[in-house]
DNA sequence: TCGGTTTTGTTCTCGCGTTCACAAACTCTT
DNA sequence: AAGAGTTTGTGAACGCGAGAACAAAACCGA
């Protein structure tokens, strides 16, 4: 999809490295915070739940950061994915459809600490609109092209009811906004470029039962 | 990991296959709830967000439930879907820490609909007991091992703080459940057997921030 | 009844991700 | 200073999933 010219600086990292790298950056903080200071391939994939292999090999798709016969310094090898990620830096969010879901996302603390500010709650409800959550206050959804444009919006969150996603996720697009994570039940459709990650809660359950039904098939015999 | 002798009625389903089989049974919903009877692999793929090719390859490992030139019957293809996730029957299911995402989970009505049913909603902190939350009141957490018996609850969902996620999966685990859904920030280990899925919502930011750094990478430069 | 059309079910190939296994490189002890 | 002991980084093998392509099977019209 991306070509890219340069392989010097900027080597291609597997889509499934990337998604673990966050794992790990976790669990270096986690390190950091007991006074750790270096740590092994063996130690921090265990704290992430992964092989000492893979972690080896995700690792080295970012360079070379390890010392052998040592291990890894966990401060820098914090910094290091930090920055691979995009986390060093402050990252504006916005969250569309202020439900108990949308609540709950404003009040979320991790994403704060993990370099994200939400610089806006948007509703298209006017009672929800004298609001306020988390210290942001709610406003029209209408005066989302103008928080974008403000602020360099790049990413936004949706966790409207589903009929309203599609609609606010062109709205979004056509303000310039580049990364969807989306928490309604329904399949968006973006233009190229645009990245849309989705969380759907229900059918992580449905994934659960499926396993679940199969653990105990005698129970359920007609 | 699962040993499974008979491969007649019981066939192996990929798990990226499992993995998408509520998202087809969600689109066939949409699809019945237009009044529509029949259709086919690509509109149903297009409607899922999924290629066709794809899409028939996943329906094959469940059966032959189409008809070649027709298409598929749109509520005999959900009832089966339904059927092989388990859906068909009525999941009890236990929230843990009510919290900001707790009462957003409590709330979510796309549980229910799709076949879960809450039965309780727990809580260490006595503060909240008083508390009643869509219709449901929350109960001391030490009760969590009664009422697990109760009711046969084999799905827990975790929305405490990191901290207190070990200890509440050891205690469902010896309370007999045996599928737990995870939204604290932690990675939990369970004995052989019990499956966890985690849902980590600053995760999924990161993820799009690297794609998003990637697409302006002259912005932050030095 | 029979050829044409449509759509499914399946086979085959390719690419990605995971894991193993080992050489390279560093520290520590004597 | 040199050998023993660790641990990283990576080459190679393997397995799973995605997509293309096609044969089999159903319907339709004459």
């Amino acid at each position: 999809m991306t070509t890219r010219a340069s392989a010097d600086s900027t080597r291609e990292i597997p889509e499934a490295t990337v998604a673990r790298l966050p794992i790990y950056l976790r669990a270096l903080t986690a390190l950091a915070e007991s006074s750790i200071v270096t740590c092994s391939s063996e130690e921090l994939a265990t704290a992430a739940g992964v092989n000492s292999a893979k972690l080896r090999k995700d690792l080295s798709y970012l360079g070379s950061y390890g010392t052998r016969g040592v291990g890894y310094d966990v401060d820098y090898l914090r910094y290091q994915i930090a920055r691979q990620i995009g986390v060093t830096q402050d990252w504006p969010v916005i969250i569309v459809g202020i439900g108990n879901l949308g609540h709950a996302l404003a009040n979320y603390s991790g994403f704060r600490s993990r370099g994200f500010r939400v610089v806006a709650l948007l509703d298209t409800d006017p009672s929800r609109q004298t609001e306020v959550v988390a210290g942001v206050d709610v406003r029209p959804f209408r005066d989302m092209e103008a928080i974008v444009r403000q602020h360099g919006v790049a990413i936004g969150v949706i966790a409207t009811p589903a009929a309203a996603a599609q609609e606010v996720a062109d709205r979004m697009v056509a303000a310039g906004i580049g990364s969807i994570l989306n928490f309604a039940p329904t399949v968006l459709s973006v233009p190229p470029g645009v990245d849309v990650r989705k969380v759907d809660l229900s059918i992580e359950l449905q994934i659960l039962a499926y396993h679940e039904q199969r653990k105990a098939p005698q129970e359920q015999s007609v």
